[in-house]
DNA sequence: GAGATTTTTGCAAGCGAGTGCAATTTTGAA
DNA sequence: TTCAAAATTGCACTCGCTTGCAAAAATCTC
């Protein structure tokens, strides 16, 4: 049973905050000791509360509240009131506050794995642009792909009460989706294809890009061709080598060599080393692909400054993404690219479809094309256009 | 003036749902036409709060508030049937309903200019990492540096009651960090050092840094020196700039030749077009101190691949930040380092002080040495120690 | 084992803001 | 001008959780 409270209307709201505010630093004691440090300590912290404005003002918080909700109806002359006494209070809304009552906070929480490769960092960057221009922000959860770790930082992530959820490169257990839907929590999972109610993959095209890369290595001629693979789990991974050998076999060849890099610097270096080390020509690939650039631009300095090999005239080497360095001259990497831009312009409009419009909203996987890339580092067929001068866009 | 936008879902937040909370799913009619999605979207969303786990645990709310909070007073027979019947019913306390009585969120607001720049998507992952293991995280802002803008969003992150502040690369207008210091919310400015009371400055001796290359290029006998100057408002910059032209003093030298580069890649590139484009040996620079690795590539790139100069035969380069393509051999830049690792670490300890102890918290500024790394970008004075094989560490 | 402590526990009052409902005011139409 | 319809306003309850306080239970002391 709730008694009602009744609001004494001269109310002193807390305790002494209200009397002071404003005016509370130790009246300026030219004291020898009050040093800096000191003095900010003693300052009070103040929080402006829509009681106060609404006091100010001279109306009822529901007017003040309704000021700050964009669809409600105000008038002309309370709205002016309450911006009057707002600016002068220096009052925001408390964020917190009203997701409280929403249920939802304007948070997207987004999991990622690394940022060492450096498709992440523009993901993130034009991810969290994109959300803050809608009203949403992005909070960051770094987690290996251990799937336990994934687990666990998701769970955290829901107690924030989010509003969506983005995975880049990592994948979801199916309780944890389950657990994701149960909560009207919509997910997206970007860069990694995975069956599973109600999440939205968001991915390019790597099984046809793995079959370009094909075509090129074939009708340039080679004869050898090795694959560096990312990590075995990732569905990037498999279906990149799966389109690639699938364009091979439709080239009457199959791999020459194969090692497994598992998207890592280090194990790339390995696998380099492995296909290409202390072999002769016959015994070594004359082209591979590599199933990131991150990788590949490890193969390429083995290749080159290890092994002393020429990029392309030993050996031609494709990468998969597009990130900025490989744009830069010293790799000129050939390679496929996924629009970071794109992908990410989809992520965000579905999810916010999802959101805030969850009956209309599809969860259809979107799938982008995933262009050939054409720079140096790989052998040109006779008859395709050249890499051309790259557009005069900066670096 | 900037309004708040809600969903605009409204309507259904409040109305039915208590009295459906928990066995509302469409009771499985295995209905031929009801597709996953469908079902997705029938499901209410479950919300456990801690009224019902005290309830099937038999203790009161205020029992399960404190078996959920750390110092709390729990006997052992409670803390059980709680923990029992939290399990069973999947509940996890909403962390901002807590976030709204403590006053404070445990969110980390992050400012960061850009991750094109490859120094920062390291300092964002080591910090969210650091961060998560205290139980904090990070909440993401992206803001060029146009000075209204920075103040608008960190307007919008105050808004989020988060417990700290840090800004990478981004400076702070004196009325904002007046306004976060009145909110009790510390802040950190990270790679910018600005005067200001209570904001403590996290840097590496950019002065430093500076002087020690200008000691490397004239002890190598360079004559005609020059600089590609960083954003001229940015304090690494002035102080990398004035350390190096007080090390070039030392040695009786003056500057050669300067240009800016903004610590962009565009701009980068004109500066280093400027500085060396159809000039003879004698008209252009023999050394260039770069003011940081983003611009020190694109600087090597014209070079070497724009204007066929050898690096370091014809000209030396030297950058700044030491990011990771700087140790990749197509680069092998020299540089100077700043730790990452080490200004994260200490950026954490300060802020967390900052936040949980405020009383015994300095916010004395926190300088870390910048320790020149000799690779093969520039030519190496007789005596110096050559660039070690960069010891056994993964690229 | 009684009294004095010390621990646990539950009650109820908030934290700051959103919102259904009913009362009030404004606007519109006749 | 008058009355109905529309727009605005305020009240009070609510969101999910923390916490001061006082009552109740457990523990200690001699």
């Amino acid at each position: 049973m709730r008694r009602p409270i009744t609001p004494s209307a001269h109310g002193t709201i807390g305790t002494p905050a209200p009397m002071m505010r404003g005016l509370s630093r130790t009246c300026g004691r030219g004291g020898v000791t009050l040093d800096d440090t000191q003095e900010a300590r003693s300052m009070t912290i103040e929080k402006v509360t829509m009681a106060e404005v609404a006091a100010k003002a001279g109306v009822s918080r529901s007017a003040v509240s309704r000021y700050f909700t964009p669809g409600a109806s105000v008038s002309k002359k309370t709205a002016e009131k309450v911006r009057l006494a707002a600016e002068a209070l220096g009052f925001r809304p408390n964020i917190l506050a009203r997701s409280l009552i929403t249920g939802q906070s304007r948070i997207i929480g987004l999991v990622i794995a690394y940022l060492e490769n450096y498709f992440y960092p523009e993901v993130l960057e034009k991810l969290s642009k994109a959300l803050q221009e809608r009203g949403y922000h992005v909070l960051v959860f770094m987690s290996s792909q251990g799937s336990e770790t994934v687990d666990d930082v998701i769970q955290e992530i829901l107690d924030y009460q989010v509003a969506g959820l983005v995975t880049a490169s990592v994948s979801l257990s199916s309780e944890l989706s389950t657990r994701c839907a149960a909560l009207g929590v919509p997910v997206v999972l970007f860069n990694r294809a995975q069956d599973g109610k109600g999440v939205t993959c968001v991915t390019s095209d790597n099984a046809d890009g793995g079959r370009q890369v094909a075509r090129l290595f074939t009708a340039a001629g080679h004869r050898r061709i090795a694959y560096v693979a990312g990590w075995e789990q990732a569905s990037t991974q498999r279906d990149r080598e799966a389109g690639f050998l699938q364009g091979l076999a439709e080239a009457g060849q199959t791999l020459f060599a194969r090692a497994v890099g598992n998207y890592e610097a280090a194990a790339a270096k390995a696998a380099a080393r492995q296909l290409f080390a202390g072999k002769s020509e016959a015994e070594r690939p004359d082209a591979v692909f590599v199933a990131n650039d991150h990788m590949a631009f490890v193969v390429m300095d083995v290749l080159r400054f290890e092994l002393g090999l020429k990029v392309p005239g030993d050996v031609s080497v494709v990468g998969f993404d597009d990130v900025p360095p490989a744009a830069w001259p010293a790799y000129d990497l050939t390679t496929v690219r996924q629009d970071a831009e794109t992908m990410v312009a989809r992520t965000v409009e579905r999810l916010l479809a999802q959101i805030e419009t969850p009956a209309e909203a599809s969860s259809e996987p979107i799938r982008m094309p995933a262009p050939l890339v054409l720079r140096g580092s790989a052998r040109i067929p006779e008859g395709w256009s050249p890499p051309e001068p790259e557009p005069p866009q900066e670096i």
